[in-house]
DNA sequence: CTTAGGATCGCCT
DNA sequence: GGCGATCCTAAGC
């Protein structure tokens, strides 16, 4: 049960990982908020960065679950995922969006922007709102700098198409928090 | 509100 | 050498 935080199983298979997800709060180093949108890259899954095997880049998705999976984006930004399941074959979660919660000043320093709704609205705005670089790669999800804790009652949650891939573009493994305002874009 | 284009660079074929 | 699990801005309707 080493796998379990917040109450959740990490080596369970990513798309259930990523709806249990919803609702709960993710702070590194005390900035962060309620994680409203998420999306799950499975093993078998030609979109994921872990189709192909391991490499240099994913090797933290073929590492122990429950640890941070951080990659560079388009050269520019970073995007922080976190490794599910001990089968052998890297999956994660890609953390899309927060409601943000604590530490809201260091957030609009970060962002050069006081608006909420722009903060932690993608997951490349999380990842500088909350200061996540290559330096937290590989980094386990249970201790500092990482915090997650346990939702409160189960998150009411909305489904869709994952966003900004070319392959298996049908699979409905985009989760979002219902009738949250800081989602990346609305759901259909 | 929706769409289009550019920025920018590490990774993989 | 091509192409992104993105973001921002500007322009069109």
């Amino acid at each position: 049960m080493r796998n379990v935080i917040a109450g959740i199983d990490f080596s369970a298979p990513a798309h259930e990982v990523a709806q249990l997800l919803i609702g709960t709060v993710l702070l590194v180093d005390g900035v962060g908020g309620r994680i409203v949108e998420t999306e799950a890259y499975d093993r078998e899954d030609p979109a994921s960065h872990a189709f192909s095997g391991p490499t240099e880049r994913n090797g933290a998705m073929f590492g122990p679950p429950g640890h941070a999976y951080v990659y560079r984006s388009y050269g520019i930004h970073w995007c922080l995922n976190f490794v599910c399941r001990e089968d052998g074959h890297g999956a994660g979660v890609l953390i899309r969006a927060l409601e943000p919660l604590a530490g809201l000043e260091r957030m609009q320093q970060r962002r050069d922007t006081s608006d909420p709704r722009l903060l932690c609205s993608g997951p490349g705005k999380l990842c500088q709102a909350l200061g996540v670089s290559h330096a937290h790669n590989g980094l386990a999800l249970a201790a500092p700098p990482f915090s997650l804790s346990a939702r409160v009652a189960p998150a009411p949650l909305v489904t869709g198409p994952r966003i900004g891939i070319s392959k298996a573009i049908e699979v409905p493994w985009r989760f979002g928090l219902a009738g949250s305002r800081f989602v990346s874009r609305p759901f259909r």
